[in-house]
DNA sequence: CGTAAATTTGACATTCGTCAATCAGTGTGG
DNA sequence: CCACACTGATTGACGAATGTCAAATTTACG
């Protein structure tokens, strides 16, 4: 397979125009919001931001005082001990909300680092009680929002403490393949991968080797392809068999 | 030490007052509010529900329709993979909001099943929105128990990825004595500690034996005692130390 | 007292981590 | 164009941490 024949990396540019036009809303993952809505998210809206690939989006050390929502690109939610452990809490992908919770800080906190180019939307931290007291369905949207985030927590708890490397490695692949084509990040088949081995191993609590040989592993068993940073799936029904890992019909997404 | 040493373990009667009269809200550790809050909550409370020890209060099967908060007891929330792996998410204690993350469930969902007899309040699923309508500052405070209830998922990450198991039961022991104490469940340096080695196992994605022998090693350092479900702890430091977990500050919590 | 559950222990198997070296791709300067 | 450096991927050898199995012991409780 040569390089032509993979899609082209999808580079939107810098959000300039008004959220009620937004390429994101577009997509069906998200769900569909009144223009009273709307209009209320692009008043809180502070501005758009950009972090280039490996870029820090919040410092693990100090809360920033903006939330996000990730337009374009991919990013990770992390936490490192004081020996240098590096734990990855989940990946987040466009339309991903950041930063939420340390908006009920006590010290305790988390950094997120950009995997690719990123940008975001930013809102004003202080405005955030502002926006529930103006509209309240909003609100409701963030607590979903919330909520789900921990949910995708809860599955990566249950990988690191109860699934061996092959599993954990077949989950995640599954994992990061279906939420990719949700939004809209999958062409014919393949789906961008920016992500390498170190990244999946502090995602998965593996070693870095143990995490290479396992990929190298179901790779040789034929059930995935990893090519310049584009992921195909060949056996989807192995992978979630192997990974206990299997895909639900889900709603669409608030987005803010 | 005679059993006449340790404090009674606390039976608070089931909640048949007004919420105004609540006796967790009299804790510091939660956060006062307004008495048009108070009544509010009041007027969505449905119910009260007693569940007894190892009984489940959330099936992992079906969500229930009903939202709780604990109001008494101890509480785990778990999943288990299609073999039987058990992974618990983690523990619940008066004041913690049961129920939240099915609220948007999209088929994925965990359980919930009491340590020691619990009692709690209910709230009907369906009112919820109504509740964030009614009183944006409650749906306010549900966010941040959301939030606050997934940097505990993300420790407990950390813990089940990168540390090891005299670290990750070091951890343990430090957070459930501290959140024990929070909510006015220590007495004399003692806190209630209903768990077994296999809920510990499970909370920390260790095997039952691998769990034993390391606090059995912990226990003969003097580092912590354990007697009759009563947990002290004897050297927090060299435990904080030993599981790279510092206390920090915490601001009161709201209480719905 | 008798039974079941929980804890404890030892022996052994396996997974996973660590170390060290090599290989492949990419970009740089000459 | 090539030599060089740098990063990420790959591999093998080995050691340490953790899991599994089986049995003994203690505790809880009717």
């Amino acid at each position: 397979m040569k390089f032509e024949d993979y899609p082209a990396p999808s580079h939107p540019p810098r959000c300039a125009h008004p959220c009620e036009e937004c390429t994101l809303r577009a997509i069906p993952a998200f769900l569909a919001v009144g223009s009273d809505e709307v209009r209320t998210i692009q008043s809180f809206r502070s501005g758009t931001r950009v972090v280039e690939a490996g870029g820090v989006i919040v410092s693990e050390d100090r809360p920033s005082p903006q939330l996000f929502t990730l337009y374009s690109g991919w990013a990770f939610r992390y936490k490192t001990l004081s020996d240098g452990r590096r734990q990855i809490l989940g990946f987040l992908l466009p339309g991903d909300f950041i930063g939420l919770q340390d908006e009920f800080a006590d010290g305790h906190t988390h950094g997120v680092e950009a995997v690719t180019d990123t940008t975001m939307c930013s809102f004003e931290r202080d405005t955030l009680w502002n926006l529930f007291h103006a509209r309240p369905k909003l609100g409701y949207h963030i607590t979903w929002l919330a909520a789900r985030e921990e949910k995708l927590v809860d599955d990566n708890l249950v990988t690191a403490g109860r699934r061996n490397a092959s599993e954990r490695v077949a989950m995640l692949l599954m994992h990061l393949y279906r939420r990719a084509e949700r939004a809209g990040m999958v062409r014919d088949g393949w789906a961008e991968f920016p992500f390498n081995q170190q990244h999946i191993a502090d995602a998965l609590g593996l070693s870095l080797v143990h995490t290479n040989k396992t990929l190298r592993r179901l790779q040789r068993l034929g059930l995935y392809k990893l090519d310049s940073g584009w992921l195909r799936i060949l056996e989807p029904h192995a992978l979630e068999t192997l990974g206990d890992y299997f895909e639900r019909p889900m709603q669409p997404l608030p987005l803010i």
